[in-house]
DNA sequence: GTTGAGCGTT
């Protein structure tokens, strides 16, 4: 289940992120994106948990929760090594989520 | 001491 959060606040770090998400699941890696040359945090990042049931309510309890200050928006993150636009378009899977 | 829509380095 690959989570992607996004509108995170600057100061809000992968363990904040994994923290979070371990209260309703498994994470098995929580990652928040930084730049490659500023090493500033890009204010979003991803959240892999092992679980889809434990994600979506990861992702419906956390989506809009506001931490430091700012309201997360938490969604289903796209494939990172296939490119089928991030929902199942077509038959990448039969499964909605 | 800076910024604010977005889908990542491995």
């Amino acid at each position: 289940m690959n989570i992607y959060v996004s509108n995170l606040s600057f100061h809000t770090t992968s363990e904040d992120l994994k923290t979070l998400f371990s209260k309703f699941g498994e994470v098995t890696s929580a990652k928040v994106i930084m730049d490659k040359v500023t090493d500033r945090s890009r204010g979003f990042g991803f959240v892999e948990m092992s679980s889809e049931e434990n994600g979506k309510e990861a992702m419906t309890a956390l989506n809009n929760k506001e931490i430091e200050g700012r309201a997360l928006s938490v969604s289903v993150a796209r494939e990172k090594e296939a490119g089928n636009g991030g929902f199942s378009r077509g038959g990448s899977s039969n499964k909605r989520w």
